[in-house]
RNA sequence: GGCCUGGUAGCUCAGUCGGUAGAGCAGAGGACUGAAAAUCCUUGUGUCGGUGGUUCGAUUCCGCCCCAGGCCA
């Protein structure tokens, strides 16, 4: 039989986090972080990420894992999720999935193909040239080379045409050959139970958004921004800060908005954010709905997963 | 009170040398395989402030009125 494990997925600001630690109060879990931006040192304000008290108390894999000038991926996250759901279930143990990084909850529970890892050199040889030439031509040579993922892709999606080209370079072969997911059930030996936060009123979200980050600001969120800066060598186009919030930080503190359009355009970012997550979550079938607005919301879901963790 | 500048999509604005109008942002929907808090696609009828006038025809020209901002009293 396999190993129980339990998902809580959500959009941002749905009360995640909370409930994992009532759930962990609870029953014997371990959680694992699926964000991609927790996985950041030092970004602590504007991912909204526990704090320290919290995280010693409720130990968190996969949260403070690499430096903001670092890259994290799928992939990674996918080994480094296997890796702490054996160690966990091997103390005895069930992982709690926790996040809303959807593209990481999909990629382990369906597996991911069998594709060359990034290649900064490749890359940037990549963006070299598409800055010459255009990445309408760009979309072109990938037409020449892999018709089928061209055609699939717009001539302006610059990230995925820079990929299939990426893949095609290090294999020689057409990404759209190699794109056949591995993702059988032993690739995923777990019980799982999948639960999807998702809020039946998107007004309250978007209020608790606008609150959250009210208060990111009031805690100093401009300023730790401002010392990531001074600490290490970071562009406006690394992943780390382009993630919701340090991008308009980023700018503000460039002098290239107010603060009055920080507040706007952050909140703007953040529920955008939250809309592509419940899309997301709209499309996984097999995932457990919950509306988290009645106010019994958790007591639900927590008896949910007692049901489950008693089979 | 006088003069000036504005009043056009939810917001910021462009434009129509007179033939009833379009960008960006927002919103809505969608795609998504090693950057995913990323990247991209689709989607725009609104008394063009009100009211008279000129005109075949006015959002556009003219008069008056209302509103906002500025300057002068």
């Amino acid at each position: 039989m396999f190993p129980n494990t339990i998902f809580l997925l959500g959009p941002t600001a749905s009360g995640k986090t909370a409930l994992a630690l009532q759930i962990a109060d609870r029953f014997p879990v371990e959680i694992i972080s699926v964000d991609s931006a927790l996985v950041y040192r030092g970004m602590d304000i504007g991912t909204a990420k526990p704090d320290a008290a919290t995280l010693a108390r409720y130990p968190h894999h996969l949260v403070n894992l690499i430096e903001p000038t670092e890259t994290y991926s799928a992939a990674r996250f996918c080994s480094d999720a296997r890796a702490a759901m054996d160690d966990i279930c091997a103390r005895g143990k069930v992982p709690l999935l926790v996040g809303g990084t959807m593209l990481y909850a999909k990629a382990l529970l369906k597996g991911l193909s069998d594709l060359p890892e990034a290649d900064p050199v490749v890359r940037a040889a990549l963006a070299e040239r598409a800055a010459n030439v255009g990445w309408a031509e760009m979309h072109r040579e990938l037409a020449r080379v892999d018709p089928e993922s061209a055609q699939r892709l717009p001539p302006a999606d610059a990230q995925r045409i820079q990929r299939a080209l990426e893949v095609f370079q290090i294999t020689g072969m057409p990404m759209s050959s190699l794109q056949q997911r591995v993702g059988k059930p032993v690739d995923f030996p777990f019980h799982a139970l999948k639960i999807g936060l998702a809020p039946s009123d998107r007004k309250v979200l978007h209020e608790r958004i606008a609150a959250r980050f009210e208060a990111m600001l009031a805690l100093g969120f401009v300023e730790e921004l401002r010392g990531l800066r001074a600490r290490y060598a970071l562009t406006p186009d690394m992943p780390s800060m382009r993630a919701v919030g340090y991008r308009q930080a980023w700018q503000f503190l460039d002098g290239a908005i107010d603060e009055k359009s920080l507040r706007e355009t952050g909140v703007i970012a953040t529920r955008q954010l939250a809309k592509r997550q419940m899309t997301w979550l709209r499309s996984m079938a097999d995932v457990d709905k919950f509306d988290c607005l009645p106010s019994d919301w958790q007591e639900r879901i927590i008896d949910r997963c007692a049901e489950f963790l008693a089979r």
